[in-house]
Formats: structure tokens, C-alpha cells, sequence
RNA sequence: GACCCCAUCGUCUAGUCAGGACCAGGACAUCGGGUUUUCAUCCCGGUAACAGGGGUUCAAAUCCCCUUGGGGUCACCA
């Protein structure tokens, strides 16, 4: 008898709710629905430092506007919970003792000071990097007094260094890793979670996944799945690794090349229904139809009808935007006038929540709104260029200036008003800049003009992606005037 | 750098597993034309690809090998 399918996602709560999460979270529904089973939602916030709720409540949010529903999670609950792995440290604990106690693992004292400084060695020495397995063969008398005195450890996986280990891969077939290669992985940090590693193993067998369908980044890391798998004698599930989502130069798609956050979509007024559409279309296509005519705009029951994980293609898609554009419209002009009407409402609606606490003083008639937010809308700005001088007077500096500032924004977190601010004030600080040359300078690389709700605010409506294309470009501009007379 | 993955128009792809009717089909983009008071829609048409080299075979986009190219991973992040 064969398991009822179970397949999972598990996004880790960190920033912005992600397209990557969509695109394999769209898969993984398509395929349990498909041998009717089920959708597992977990949040994987074992990072302390990096996860927060706010992402928790995004990601949620996002996959629920796009219809991407789950069958059990953190929110409604299921046989298999706790669905946050910060609620089931007890269990990985436990999990990792039984590694140890076999042998499968083993207690690391090595300081994060001393892991650093043996990484810089072996980046001196061209070296391959990888833990030298300092700690892998202490002493049991050793390791006793180190925990009787209560010195912080972490738990590594004791990689076999003699043996292959041959990973299954649906699509690509047996993938063979040579044991030397595969690190002795911590399992278990010093603060007592779990890495990815081990709580994934652990917690898709406790949950019964049987096929974890997720990204191609993955791969270099199952081999060590595999090993944890074998080390507890567990059936390993079936692997199917998705390809990456790419930028225009084939790069693992990113925020610094392309519109990541699922917000954007959602507030640039992209369809559910057309994204899941584009999504689908990478790396994925509908069989041709008998008389050999090929669908590419369907709906997600359509998709569904027609799914089957074998067609997916293991080349990496570039992230078109101007295709997903194309699909969106089409899915628009399907709709019925009322059904426009309805959905332009609610869209405009959204804005205007946003944007009233900013509007607030400055509008004398309610229409006057257009005039202050049009920047939010446009793709094209329509700068003049007359408007954008160079700071001083000096093109190539100002140019330089921009790009660094660029680069700065790539890295701002959390994307809100008070962090813009904030970067903003050390910029100009740093620089000596005057503020209000400066400020007006980046109002109208941004907004296209010299009038504007505040810089910090309207920065941040706006997608960084949109941001840092603007300032990109106003650099270009600006680097290619003409020395003024 | 080491290991692993991948490879059809600029981009997403069909065709590849079961080699032949494929001088390679569709979509997006682009170019040209038509409908339309504008714009958009819609319609018609054009440009454009099997990475290279070796094999196997009567026959290769399809099977095998090598090369090249691209990507991913190498954290007390996921």
C-alpha cells in the first residue's frame, strides 16, 4: 500500500513574502492535488536573529491572495503540529541526542572565532572549504567534562568520508556525492535549534511527507538529507528540485534584478490568476492538444486538470516581466466590465489606504491625489531631464554618489520609512552633503519630480526594485549630459 | 577553486523519454501592414533557435562521449 501523498512547503519568515515561495508553492498544490493528498504549510523560523512574525503573517497573506491554499499550517492547525519550528526545538533536541547516541553525529565545541580563523586558513591555503573535524573523534572522557562544565556545543553530522552517497532526483535521475565531499554539517547550533538540515529531515518524516518538491539550490545539500535519513532508518521521501527562477544574466533571481516581493505584485495590480498563469509557464507547459495546438493562458483549475510533475523542465526560466505583463492583460480583457470595475475599486482602495496618511495635508480637493502619487503608477516617469541637476555641479561625482547610494538601498531592511530615513541621514553625514541639494536631487530621480510627498515615504511605496531601476537610470542620465556650457 | 545541476528563436517553451512526415511549431518581445477620430484591443504578415566537435544509425534537435558556456552550493541562513 502506498502512503497517501503529503508534499509541503517550508518558507522561512524573513522579510518580504518571495515569488520563489509562490512558484513552489503553485507546484506543490498542483501535485498534491493531483493525487488528491495534501498541502502542508510549515514556517521554518528556526534563525533567531533573522525571523519574525510580521514575514510569518506576509507570507500567509499572500499566498492566501493568490488562492494558494493549505491543508494544515501554523494558522489552521492539523494532526501533524506544531507547524512552526520555533514551537519544536524539544523535538529536534531529542532527535539530535539520538544521533549522537549511535554515533551519526557528534558534540562540537569549536568556537565561532576558531571556525572563522580555520576558514580564512583554508582560503589562504586554497584549500576546499569544510569543518576539519576537529571535534569528530574527542574522547568520550573529553567531551563528558566539557559538558559537565557546561561549555556550549554544537552537533555535527559524522559524514561517511569513504562512502557514496547516491541521491534520487525525480527528474534527473541518481546524483552521486563522493562522502569526502559532504561536510560534517551542524545540525544543532549552540543556542539549542536546529539548522535547516536537521529539522527538515525530522520534521517531513514526522509530518509523512512523502515527495518535497523545492528548489534546485537544494541539491547540493540533500546528499546530507539522505545521510540523516539513513542515520534514523527512515524511508527518505522522494526529491523533486525545481529549477531557480532567474534574472535577465541567468543569476538566481534576486531583489537587486527583479520584483521579488509578492506585495509588489499584488500592488502593482497583478491578477492571481495571471501570475499563477506565468508561474506555471516556467519551466512547465500544457501537453499539446491532440490536433497538436498548444495552451499557454489557463486558469489555476485548469492547470491543475492538466498537471503532471514530469513535464517540468530542469532548465533555469528567466523571470520575464513583460510576458507576465502580456498574460496579465489577457487575463484582465477576459473579465466583464463590472468585474474590472470591482477589481479597480479594491485596487485603488489599497492606495489609498496607504498613501492618505502622506495626502492628508497636502490635498485642497480629493482629486488633487493624482498629482502627488502618478509617480507610483508610471513606468516611465517622463523626467525632464532639465530637473535633474547634478549635485555641485558635477556630473561624474554625483553619478558615483547615486550608484553608491544604489547599493546601499540594495541592502536596507526592513524596506520601511524610518530605515530609508535613517540610511538616508547617515548618507548625507558621511558625505558631508547638503541635505537639501541632495534630498532634491534623489526626489526627482525618484518621483520624476520636484514635487513629491516626503522622500522617505514615497521611497518606500515604491518597490525597491523600482527604486533602485530609477536611480540606475538617473545615473545614466546624468553621467551621459552634456559638461554644461 | 571543489562538487553538483543545466543547455531549442532575445525571452518562456513544443518537439527529446519510445530517432524518421521538423529546411523545427506556439507565446512574449520586436519589425511591417490592416480595423479604429486618439490610445488600447483585435486581425494579418516578417525577422529570429537545435552551443561546438566527435561518434552510433539507412536516418539525430532527439541516443552516447568530449569541449564550451551558464547556473547552484560550499554559514552556529534557509
Amino acid at each position: 500500500m502506498t502512503r497517501p501523498v503529503r508534499v509541503r512547503i517550508a518558507p522561512s519568515p524573513t522579510g518580504d513574502p518571495h515569488v520563489g515561495t509562490a512558484y513552489i508553492a503553485l507546484f506543490n498544490l498542483a501535485f498534491a492535488r493531483q493525487h488528491r493528498g495534501k498541502f502542508v504549510l510549515r514556517i521554518e523560523d528556526t534563525d533567531q536573529a533573522r525571523s519574525n512574525r510580521d514575514s510569518e503573517e506576509m507570507i500567509f497573506a499572500s499566498l492566501r491572495w493568490l488562492g494558494l491554499s493549505w491543508d494544515e499550517g501554523p494558522d489552521v492547525g492539523g494532526p501533524f503540529g506544531p507547524y512552526r519550528q520555533s514551537e519544536r526545538t524539544a523535538i529536534y533536541q531529542q532527535h539530535a541526542k539520538t544521533l549522537i547516541e549511535s554515533g551519526a553525529a557528534y558534540r562540537c565545541f569549536c568556537t565561532k572565532e576558531r571556525l572563522e580563523e580555520m576558514r580564512l586558513d583554508q582560503q589562504r591555503f586554497k584549500r576546499s572549504p569544510g569543518y576539519d573535524g576537529r571535534c569528530r573523534d574527542l574522547p568520550p572522557g573529553e567531551v563528558e567534562a566539557l559538558v559537565a562544565e557546561r561549555a556550549p556545543f554544537t552537533v555535527r553530522l559524522r559524514a561517511p568520508k569513504e562512502e557514496e552517497v547516491v541521491c534520487q532526483d525525480r527528474l534527473r535521475g541518481a546524483i552521486a556525492f563522493q562522502g569526502r565531499e559532504i561536510d560534517d554539517q551542524i545540525l544543532l547550533k549552540a543556542d539549542g535549534y536546529p539548522t535547516y538540515h536537521l529539522a527538515n529531515v525530522v520534521d517531513d518524516h514526522l509530518m509523512e511527507i512523502t515527495h518535497v518538491i523545492r528548489a534546485e539550490e537544494w541539491i547540493s545539500s540533500t546528499p546530507k538529507h539522505v545521510l540523516l535519513y539513513r542515520a534514523f532508518d527512515w524511508p527518505p521521501p522522494e526529491f523533486i528540485h525545481m529549477p531557480l527562477l532567474r534574472n535577465q544574466d541567468k543569476s538566481k533571481i534576486s531583489k537587486r534584478r527583479n520584483p521579488c516581493s509578492l506585495n509588489y505584485y499584488r500592488d502593482a495590480g497583478y491578477l492571481p490568476a495571471a501570475l499563477l498563469n506565468f508561474l506555471a509557464l516556467q519551466g512547465w507547459s500544457m501537453p499539446p492538444k491532440e490536433d497538436g495546438t498548444e495552451v499557454d493562458r489557463f486558469t489555476l483549475e485548469e492547470f491543475f486538470a492538466h498537471f503532471n510533475i514530469d513535464r517540468v523542465k530542469t532548465g533555469g526560466p528567466v523571470f520575464d516581466l513583460k510576458k507576465l505583463e502580456a498574460i496579465n492583460g489577457d487575463h484582465i480583457r477576459r473579465k466583464s466590465v463590472d468585474e474590472i470595475a470591482a477589481l479597480l475599486k479594491e485596487h485603488a482602495g489599497r492606495w489609498f489606504e496607504k498613501t492618505a496618511h502622506f495626502l492628508h495635508d497636502r490635498l485642497d480637493k480629493l482629486s488633487d491625489f493624482a498629482r502627488y502619487t502618478d509617480f507610483l503608477f508610471r513606468d516611465d516617469l517622463g523626467r525632464d531631464p532639465a530637473l535633474l541637476r547634478p549635485y555641485a555641479g558635477d556630473r561624474q561625482e554625483t553619478a558615483k554618489r547615486l550608484k553608491t547610494l544604489t547599493e546601499e538601498f540594495e541592502q536596507v531592511v526592513p524596506w520601511k520609512p524610518a530605515t530609508i530615513t535613517d540610511l538616508l541621514a547617515r548618507f548625507v553625514a558621511r558625505h558631508g552633503l547638503d541635505r537639501k541639494e541632495f534630498f532634491m536631487l534623489l526626489r526627482v530621480a525618484v518621483t520624476g519630480s520636484t514635487v513629491s510627498p516626503p522622500l522617505d515615504e514615497s521611497i518606500a511605496a515604491l518597490d525597491r526594485f523600482v527604486v533602485l531601476e530609477r536611480l540606475r537610470a538617473a545615473a545614466k542620465t546624468i553621467r551621459e549630459m552634456k559638461p554644461a556650457p
